[in-house]
DNA sequence: TCTATCGATCATGGAACCTGATCGTTGGCT
DNA sequence: AGCCAACGATCAGGTTCCATGATCGATAGA
């Protein structure tokens, strides 16, 4: 049997094409990969040799290189390569850990406070042997890159999850509400005001949220475009400015701190679908015995909060 | 920046996993590969370094050796390292050829006498310098799996894909029919016949056929096992021993010559939902021009199909 | 105990990765 | 035009790792 030279292929020259790729530099690249420009050079002729194609283009002298077409096409499948290697590193050491051992789960705000003080105590309770490591984040969207290459284990996310190598389980409905200043006019209408109605309000905002972007497509959807005055990534800074008359803001009702007396929190009826909030992994991978357990309690935990949040 | 070891980690070695575990034996793997046994022992023992887990049981003396749970978990993600770098591959290859070129298309025995002629003829005055490489198989699930690991660049395919790296579009709807003796019994009756009525009948089968394994699912669920008198691979032969009188059939329309005087159709008025024909490809690999025009061709023709099986 | 069937380890050669030095290409400036 | 700086390619050589062939250790069976 021939072997197949694409299978001596060394996985380190993909790492190379990727890091040349964002510094535009053998040069900066080799320095950010510990290496000299040299081996960098020679990595990348090797790898141009088993491909048969050129994958970078040298414009010679002082300019910036580039990747070829053939280049961007390898680098897309080099990043899927690396994100599974990585699984299976995860899986391993997942593995080697046994009952005891690490749960890392991805969080953000909400979920933070609303979910994870009971579920963590419920956890810990029935599983004292497994740790869990909690990574939040503002940016949703790493989250979910960091179960894709192993970094993380499990991660609360938005539903539904983009295409990819996911699998998830729903665990609540957080319905969109408006939340305006204690005595305002809008909170005291005899019924629920209209998207238009709120687009023509000043509003406070969350940065790099996908509900907010979800709110702002609704509210522009009325034909204008929303008047964001303020934008935060924290959901205490949204609802003390909207306390303050600053703004008002429509969010997810677990990002809303409903005994604050300086606001006042109006059910919006379904004008916005509500988000549904699930737990994500990546469907690949191995789950041990701890993710497994973790998600059952997650489900059972969500199951029984306030009836206009559960999912079943 | 410290070199993390698993991306030293060597493809060849993880196809000498998946060698062993085959085989069972290193000497047998080794002999597969065109190694010797002490290469492959050398390169568990070196692969078990990166992983920090024995990946290999090895009983001793003369029994064969097995993979531990980490090595069948390793081993998984390795199939689809593996898949996804032959995909590179292809891409590459594809890239290479430009606009001239290849494009490996699976089909199945329905598929092909029925669209095949007519796309063929005018795929190939639109495009004449790309050779359509057609593979023909009767076990479907072989056209998928060539599709992820890049051996085909397209498959035609009875949706819904299982989970993977696919995308598909759907192509036409094949209703199952009823095919009977001319001049049967059931063939006279006034009304469509029950599927428990089928049911009693000796039926003929195809083997590795997911529309005959829906239909005897169908057929299961009148409460009684259809009975099977005999199984083919070839649609003629089904047809012909309908029309010797050995036995009945129930099979996609596309499967079926309705201008053979020896047997009868039948519509089935519903009681089994059609089968859904699609073109499948794979999600994460470059689709090349000559691809992409194929697939146009294809649903354009299939839109121009007979009413009764076209999808939009 | 002996034999056969295994995989592990040893000694060694060859291939490939990597370093450091040098050469060739290009643009910009004087 | 000449010089300089910023690059990547190539060369020479050292180190590491892959692979072969031989030998050793473990196990089952007769």
């Amino acid at each position: 049997m021939e072997p197949d030279r694409w299978l001596g292929l060394d996985l380190r020259h993909l790492v190379a094409l990727k890091a040349i790729a964002d510094e535009g530099s053998f040069g900066r690249a080799a320095e950010k990969l510990g290496y000299t420009q040299s081996a960098v050079s020679q990595q990348i002729a090797a790898l141009e040799r088993i491909v048969g194609l050129r994958l970078v283009e040298r414009p010679g002298g002082p300019r910036p290189v580039s990747l070829t077409e053939a280049g961007e096409i390898l680098l897309r499948h080099a990043d899927a390569i690396q994100a599974r290697l990585l699984a299976a590193k995860a899986d391993m050491k997942a593995l080697e850990a046994g009952d005891a051992g690490r749960l890392r789960v991805g969080t953000f705000q909400s979920v933070g406070v609303r979910i994870l003080p009971t579920l963590l105590r419920r956890f810990s309770e029935a599983h004292p042997a497994v740790e869990v490591l909690l990574r939040e984040s503002s940016d949703e969207s790493e989250l979910l890159e960091m179960v894709e290459r192993g970094e993380l284990d499990l991660t609360f996310w938005t539903l539904p999850t983009p295409p990819g190598p996911y699998e998830s389980v729903e665990l609540l409905h957080d319905p969109y509400v408006l939340v305006v200043p204690a005595g305002s006019p809008l909170g005291s209408l005899k019924r629920t005001p209209t998207l238009k109605e709120i687009g023509l309000q000043p509003i406070i905002g969350f940065n790099k949220c996908s509900a907010m972007d979800e709110v702002e497509a609704r509210l522009a959807s009325t034909g204008r475009a929303p008047n964001i005055v303020f934008r935060s990534d924290n959901n205490g800074t949204v609802q003390g400015l909207v306390g303050a008359g600053v703004g008002i803001t429509v969010a997810p009702l677990l990002t809303v701190d409903e005994d604050d007396p300086s606001v006042e929190v109006i059910d919006l009826q379904g004008r916005i679908d509500p988000r549904v909030i699930g737990l994500v992994w990546h469907a690949d991978r191995h789950r041990s015995p701890a993710a497994e357990a973790f998600v059952e309690s997650t489900v059972d935990i969500c199951r029984n909060l306030p009836a206009e949040t559960a999912a079943a």
